[in-house]
DNA sequence: ATTGAAAAGCGCTGATT
DNA sequence: AATCAGCGCTTTTCAAT
């Protein structure tokens, strides 16, 4: 499971997590390793699944997402059937872009991206209040988004 | 700022946000339009904004980064100097792959992925909690992800 | 494992309808 | 808007070291 990367695909890995459209000719300039050596070093990364996928990233604020919240949950029970049956169905949520099972005060939080408050209180109340075995919910509300990145450092 | 897109554009937003590699030629045949058509709208959408980045996303596991925590950070004073002064410094930690400013019960919510507890400890002490006014750490780990995605549902 | 060169496909532009 | 043609660049493959 961990891909022992040399530092040539360290290079490569932190290059593509920033711009996945530079190409292996510039990538090729930047390590002074030849175009072929880039090219199959990518495909390999791929292949091993240390590169999972390339994505457009968008401006929320473009598509008429102005809010981010967290919400905490917890359940009123507890076993495993529950927890994984509230799981099964809340990451069908469009608007839950994240869901961790966590360790602490509560069981689940969610990462909410949403037009606005009223959107939210919707989605809280006929949504997610309306799964089985739902119990406290607890949300804050993003005021400054000061670092969001996709791009691990490694190494 | 928010940009007006019609249902073509919203095909187009919603294939490259899975999936950024597809050609024009691909999306072209999904969506029934030219591919200069398609290859102009990509070109406008990125100009306006709306399509920020293009990114690689990698398997942390694969990176040896096995531990994703959320730990809220509360000030000891709130003055907006301080508030700025610690967000300017906490996101330069490498670790630190988010970090929102909330409302409710804590000033700040940080998303760290690292390598272990051992490191993660390390983060708390030698990093975070020697940044000026740092009062109150509350850390939870992620047991499972449940869901995590980049794509927004658009429209 | 890396190289260089050749082949195929794509991005991009401009002209035309 | 769509189609077509053309150029350059990139990707991809292959033979060779």
């Amino acid at each position: 499971m961990l891909a022992d990367l040399d530092a040539v695909d360290i290079q490569i890995l932190t290059i593509l997590q920033y711009d996945a459209r530079m190409t292996t000719k510039e990538i090729s300039a930047k390590t002074g390793k030849s175009v072929t050596a880039i090219h199959d070093r990518i495909h390999r990364l791929e292949e091993r699944g240390v590169i999972q996928s390339y994505v457009a990233l968008l401006d929320r604020n473009c598509i008429g997402k102005k809010l981010t919240g967290f919400t905490t949950v917890k359940l009123k029970e507890h076993s495993d059937t529950i927890l994984s049956q509230f799981e099964k169905e809340v990451v069908k949520f469009p608007e839950v872009m994240e869901c961790y099972q966590l360790t602490g005060i509560a069981d689940f939080l969610l990462k909410v991206v949403i037009a606005d408050m009223d959107a939210y209180n919707n989605f809280l109340k006929n949504k997610l209040a309306s799964l089985p075995y739902v119990g406290n919910l607890l949300t804050s509300f993003v005021l400054v988004e000061a670092k969001r990145t996709t791009a691990y450092q490694i190494g």
